[in-house]
Parts: structure tokens; C-alpha cells; sequence
DNA sequence: TGCGATTTAATCGCATACGATTTATATAGA
DNA sequence: TCTATATAAATCGTATGCGATTAAATCGCA
């Protein structure tokens, strides 16, 4: 026990950086998914995009970017591409014209309803309760990182 | 309780995706890196590569990409850039052309002894045993993702 | 009312990721 | 030995992330 190691942390090795656990484990959603998505035709931001929006209709893109962690530098290319496949609607809000709403297409809803991803708990190796405890701890230390930098930021 | 919901996978919510929860924390991390990292004038990725490099010495660009999951096409062009900032030595292998070794010069060493992360622990909001237990969790759930998509690769 | 400050998207430039291809080198087998 | 195959790195094109800036619309407040 007590793992309280004198090492400096410049000793530590790459392997024991939770944030390279993180980086790397997203890495391999990314691969994991890759065959699902490819089949699909869409990227997997450009998917998580699609689930965000299935979410709730006539979102304003700051209020899309709140819940995906972005803003607008990313998300306009990607939402103008989303549109261009023709699987959402961009337009300007009539009450603020600063504002553009997008939502979800017809087509776009019916991809959302083939995108299940079910076959992908299997991949990860974790029973569904365990799942669920992984996926809330990392939300708490999301949460908790962007507390932080939000307070270090001003 | 019983949360085992006849809710077809498609009408689960963003926020309850894992992959989501792991996509957005290394977003998350990134940014909590920032300050830091401008500090030393690298970016994340560059960053992690120079603690994979300081954890062995001449390792080829294959031996770290799999170190770090990544390969030539995206270690080729971070590594030249820290080549150029003096922080990296590569040069083909003598016993095989085909190799290119990759090591750190004084000042990458230098670097490396400077870049301590430990006030990053206090921003994950979590205490030592927690914060290995997740590593440990997240760990394992990167290899059993990169195992499916070997898996289902071939 | 009018005008400076603020807010929202969009744009631009740079740095990853990554599939597909290319180039150079090494290996294996006839 | 000679050549087909395999392997390692690099290159190229596309799609994110993101800091910095810009453009347009709205707000605040004298």
C-alpha cells in the first residue's frame, strides 16, 4: 500500500497518466466505431453531432456547443457539412438574427434510428453495471477539469 | 431502480454515452493542460510523445507509435516539429535503413524534468486512490476497444 | 434616439488523426 | 543471384479542435 511515492512526478511514467488513459482510450472509441460509422457514412463527431441534435429540436449552435464541449469555430463546418449530406436544417433565428438555429431533417432523424449502438457494449469489455460507474466517474472528472480551467482561466 | 429500460439504444442520451463521457473529458484535459503547455511551448500530443520518449531511449517511430496508438502518417510531421525545436534527434538506423530512431537531446531531457503535472491531480477533483482506480478502469477499457476493433479488423 | 460595448457565428491558420498511397529498404524463395 | 513480396516511414487529402479575428446583430445606457 501506501503508494505515496517520493518519485517526482517527471518519473512517471506514460502509461500511469490518466489523461493519456483518456487521450488513448478515445483513440480507440474512435477505431471501435469506425466500421459502424463508416457504414453510416458519417464521422464520429459528426455523429455525436447527430445524437445531440435528436435530442431536442431548434437548438441555437452556442446551446449545441454547451452540450458537446465546442463552439462555433468547429461546429459551423461540421453542422454545414451535416447539411450539405442533408441531414440538418440551419437557419437564422427570426427573433435574433446572431443566432442560427439548427435541427434535425426527416433523413436525419431516420439515421439517427439506424445508428443504435448496442453491438459496441460488447466491445468494451464491461458488464452494464460497471459501464454505467466508468461512465459517470469520467463525467465527474470532466466536470471537475472544466471547473478547474474555467477558474484558472480568469 | 431496474434502470434495464426497454428504451430501444437509440433514444439513449448523449450524456449517457461512455465514448461521449471519454471524448469529452480528453477535450476537457486538454484544455486543463492549456496554461501549462503554452508555458513550454508544446502542444498536448507533442507532450505526451516527449514523456514516451523519455521513458526509453532510441526507439523506433513504429515502437513509439504504438507506445502512444498513433503512427507515421500523424508521428512523422510531431516529430520533425520537435526536431526543429531542438528537442528531438532522429535518424535512420544503420543496421536497418528502412527505421527511423528517435530520441531526446539535453534539452528535450531538460524539458521533460520541467514539465510536472503534479497540480494537475488537484484538477481532477479526485484523491490518489480514485484517481489510480479510474486510471486502472479506463485503461482497461482502451485495450478490450483496441482488441474488438483487431478483432473485428480481419 | 444614438452609439459604444457585447454577443453570436463565421472565418482563418495551425496542429493533430487517419485512410490511402508512395518510396526506400530488406527479406524470401526460385 | 534475381525478383516478388513485405515492411517502415513519409506524403497527401480530408476532417476535426482551437486560438484569434471578423462581421453582423443586439443591448445598454446616457
Amino acid at each position: 500500500m501506501a503508494p505515496k511515492s517520493e518519485k517526482t512526478q517527471s518519473n512517471r511514467r506514460l502509461a500511469d497518466f490518466l489523461c493519456f488513459a483518456v487521450y488513448s482510450a478515445n483513440l480507440a472509441f474512435g477505431r471501435a466505431y469506425k466500421p459502424l460509422l463508416d457504414h453510416l457514412g458519417l464521422t464520429y463527431p459528426q455523429y455525436i453531432a447527430i445524437v445531440a441534435l435528436s435530442e431536442e429540436d431548434n437548438q441555437t449552435v452556442s446551446s449545441l456547443g454547451e452540450k458537446m464541449f465546442l463552439e462555433s469555430n468547429t461546429l459551423t463546418p461540421l453542422l454545414k457539412k451535416l447539411e450539405a449530406m442533408g441531414y440538418v436544417r440551419r437557419q437564422r433565428a427570426v427573433e435574433d438574427e446572431r443566432q442560427v438555429v439548427v435541427s434535425l431533417t426527416e433523413a436525419g432523424r431516420r439515421l439517427r434510428e439506424k445508428a443504435t449502438t448496442t453491438n459496441l457494449l460488447k466491445a468494451t469489455g464491461l458488464d452494464p453495471e460497471d459501464f454505467r460507474k466508468l461512465q459517470r466517474s469520467v463525467v465527474t472528472l470532466r466536470d471537475n477539469l472544466i471547473d478547474a480551467a474555467s477558474e484558472s482561466g480568469e
